[in-house]
DNA sequence: AGCCTCAACTCCTAAAGAGGACTTGAGGAC
DNA sequence: GTCCTCAAGTCCTCTTTAGGAGTTGAGGCT
């Protein structure tokens, strides 16, 4: 085994029982390298694999630190009651007080919401998806939502619509108009749409550069990938979201319930 | 910005628009190192980066390579029907055969199982979460799920029960009975328990070294980490899981059904 | 007190070089 | 034909050396 398995073993270990606490510093590299007997390089090559593995933190001119964990954000399928208390009943009475702050980005309760509206035509997925031809007009929406008191937002949505389904409520098309007061469910509503269930489908992997970038996502974290496809009450597809959470700083919760037997 | 970072978006744009086609083997590294002026080292840090990423596979002895996307397996949370369609039926009709291979591990199907069980003392986590006291006797279950035709499990399980609450099946107890016949819904009906509802949490993370060799995880991957937990109609959980699924093969899709309004 | 400078510490980037280990295919021995 | 050997290709490990860049605290200046 090579010898920076070994001395990443050996960290690691004492990490895990707890020897080196989260928080804690770790020798300087050039400590580490003398005590090992090995070159920095080396030990440099050993730090990274714990950095990878989501266990120390490296931080330039400072020093490498044992990572703590942090405490996730909880989503859940039960998501009507969730936005309920923490974004649509706020929301409504921003409303009465008649604050407007799109754009620039809104802020309800202690999140912040920065929505974008385009027109798309469908690619060949989106098209499959949907079950319309490819070229259909969609409305795609893309926003990001963050608590106030940090910096990096903990959701990337990218989310689309037929235009001809919703065009009939212009609101639909506006981007002023979002959060949407009452929700996804009662907006379709006023066109018409009833929806019958949400589908979810998720993975993990590595973030892109980019998304690092954007959820402020330290090297050692994983993303969550999911698409969310709610189905109207003619099993149709009505609304597919696209969305990447952060790993480090997401927990997902669904509740299933079964039939009795 | 550094040139190894460079190096590597320029590579990672190649790979993204298509120029480097999945399964293709990359420019050896003292090729590229010619080819962008640079040292050995530092090409091997932009491919280093890329591997991180996901983006690309190391082949000791063969040269790097783009990586293909695997197509994963899904697991639903209408997961009667999926384990009654993969397991259950033709578990039965094995078991009408009278073959048993327990211990070594129990193909059905195209799936093999192996389970393992044994007795422990509810630490501080898990008598939280069940909600006894702490030293409570449990029944510890860790099982991991392969398709036959591959190597890897897809799944690493370890499931706990209260033991007093199904010792009076003495079957609910014996390695021998696994996978159990039914379903744990159905099993656990035997000793009087009837489910109400399954709740799972999960967050994805980078793999431990231990969990990358157990599902043969490629560096680039992540795991997804679940715990499931059964709660009776009394609302009291009854069987708690935690399981480990490869990010780079699994896909987990939820159904929520909505109330309508 | 407040501010600035600077030295000492940290990690980061980059290079060059030596030897090792794995994979493959060509060529020869049988 | 089959098998073996071996060379050439690949990536991997480790060292030494050099300079750069971020962070902090001590000390002096104002």
């Amino acid at each position: 085994m090579a010898a920076y398995e070994r001395i990443a073993g050996d960290l690691r270990r004492s990490i895990r029982d707890g020897q080196l606490k989260p928080g804690t510093q770790l020798p300087a590299e050039t400590q580490l390298a003398e005590q090992y007997g090995r070159s920095v390089p080396t030990i440099r090559e050993a730090l990274r694999l714990l950095r990878d593995e989501g266990l120390i933190e490296k931080q330039h001119g400072k020093g490498n630190f044992v990572r703590k964990a942090r405490t996730p954000v909880l989503r859940t399928n039960d998501r009507h009651q969730w936005e309920k208390d923490r974004v649509r009943e706020p929301l409504e009475q921003r409303a009465e007080t008649g604050a407007t702050e799109h754009d620039t980005g809104l802020t309800v309760n202690d999140l912040v919401f920065h929505a974008a509206y385009s027109e798309a035509k469908a690619g060949e997925e989106l098209a499959g998806l949907f079950g319309i031809p490819e070229g259909a007009a969609l409305v795609e929406r893309t926003y990001r939502t963050r608590y106030a008191a940090e910096r990096a937002p903990f959701a990337l949505v990218t989310s689309y619509l037929i235009r001809d389904l919703v065009a009939e409520n212009p609101a639909l098309l506006d981007a002023d108009n979002e959060p949407w007061p009452g929700g996804t469910q009662s907006q379709l509503a006023s066109v018409g749409i009833e929806l019958d269930r949400i589908e979810e489908r998720l993975f993990a992997r590595p973030p892109t550069p980019e998304e690092a970038e954007e959820l402020d996502l330290p090297a050692g974290t994983s993303v969550i990938q999911l698409r969310k496809t709610s189905y109207d009450t003619d099993n149709r597809p009505v609304e597919i979201s696209f969305v990447v959470l952060p790993g480090d700083r997401t927990e997902l919760l669904f509740t299933t319930p079964l039939e009795r037997w």
